[in-house]
DNA sequence: GGTTAGATGCTTGCAACAGGCAACCATCTC
DNA sequence: GAGATGGTTGCCTGTTGCAAGCATCTAACC
C-alpha cells in the first residue's frame, strides 16, 4: 500500500496549496475579511454549538492562546458572543452571533458558487462520495499512532454532522 | 450539488488542520527540521526536475521573494544546489542535492509509516482511488473561474507525475 | 467552617517565522 | 541606451506556540 499512500500524501500537499488560494478568492469575492483560522472557529461553533475556548482549541488542534486571540478578534467584529460560564467563573462560553451566522452563510454560498463553476464534470453523487472519503480519511489519520500515542489527541470535527441548514 | 459541495468544503477544512499536525509529527519522528513550505519546494523539484526560482514560485503559488528566502535556507542546509543559468546569467537553476533527496526519501518513508498504521482498513485500491479523486479535484479547482479569470493562474503540480522512485 | 495547595481556564508577553510589496541590482532584448 | 526580466533584500503585517501570569475552582487539612 506504499505506492498508493505516497500518491495520497503528495496529492494532499498539492491540494493544501490550492485551498489557500481558494479561500483568498472566496473572501475577496464575498468582500469579507475572514482568515482561515477564524473561519474554522466559526464553523466549529456552528457544527458543535456554543462551547468553551479550550474545547475549540482541542477540536481545532490549535494552541489555546491562538484560539483566545482569534476569539478576541471575532468578538470585536461582532461575530461571536462570549459570556462567563455561570457554573465555573473561570471559564466562558462562546457562541455564534447572528452576524457570525450571516458571514458563514455568505462564505458558504460564495464557496459553492466558485467551486461549482469549476467542477461541472462532478456529479452530485461523486461529490458526496468524495466528501465521504475525505471525512473517513481525516477521521482515521486523526487517531493516535499505535506505537507512541504522543500525538496530541484531537477530536474529529463532527464528521457526520449532517443537518446543518444554511442559516 | 450544493449540499455535497458544502460537505466537501467543510471536510477539506478539517483535513487541512489535521495535515499540519501530521507534518509536525512526521518531522519530529524522522528527527528532521523541515518546514512545510521548504518541503513543498523540495517535492516540486523532485517531481519537475531542476528549474528556476520563478518557476517554483509559479507552481507553488508563492511570491518569488518567499521562494528566494526558502531557497537560501535550503542551500545553506545543503539540500539544494543553485547555479547560474548558462544561457541567461540573470537566472539560476535550482536542483535537488543528494542530501535533499535523502531528506525527501526519509520524510516519505516516515509519512507512509505513520499513515499506514492509522489506515489499516483502507485497501490499496481504495487508497489509489482516493489519490485519483484528490488529483482530479485539485486539478479542477486550480482552473480559473469562468466569470472573472482574475485568479492567479497556477500550474498544477505534475498531477499524473507517476514513476517517481524512492531515491 | 475556614484555610491553603494544587489544578484548571484563560490571557498576555515574547520570539520565531512565513508572506507580500516595493525598491533595488544585474542582465538580457530590442 | 531604454525597457523588460530574474532575483534579492528591506520592511511590514499577521499567525503561531511557549511560558509566565491571573483568576477561579477543588480538595485536603486543621
Amino acid at each position: 500500500m506504499t505506492r498508493a499512500l505516497e500518491d495520497v500524501a503528495r496529492e494532499l500537499g498539492a491540494l493544501l496549496r490550492r485551498l489557500k488560494g481558494l479561500h483568498a478568492e472566496v473572501t475577496a469575492v464575498a468582500d469579507v475579511r475572514l482568515e482561515m483560522p477564524a473561519l474554522a472557529v466559526l464553523t466549529t461553533l456552528e457544527l458543535q454549538g456554543a462551547q468553551r475556548p479550550s474545547s475549540l482549541a482541542d477540536t481545532l488542534d490549535l494552541d489555546l492562546s491562538t484560539v483566545s486571540r482569534q476569539l478576541s478578534a471575532l468578538e470585536r467584529e461582532g461575530r461571536v458572543l462570549r459570556q462567563r460560564d455561570a457554573d465555573d467563573h473561570r471559564a466562558q462560553i462562546v457562541e455564534l452571533s447572528p452576524a457570525g451566522r450571516d458571514v458563514l452563510s455568505l462564505i458558504r454560498r460564495t464557496r459553492v458558487e466558485r467551486l461549482s463553476a469549476r467542477l461541472p464534470d462532478w456529479s452530485e453523487d461523486e461529490l458526496a462520495a468524495f466528501a465521504g472519503q475525505l471525512a473517513r480519511f481525516t477521521a482515521d489519520i486523526s487517531q493516535p499512532h499505535p506505537d507512541c500515542p504522543n500525538t496530541p489527541q484531537t477530536r474529529p470535527l463532527a464528521l457526520a454532522a449532517a443537518g446543518q441548514e444554511d442559516r
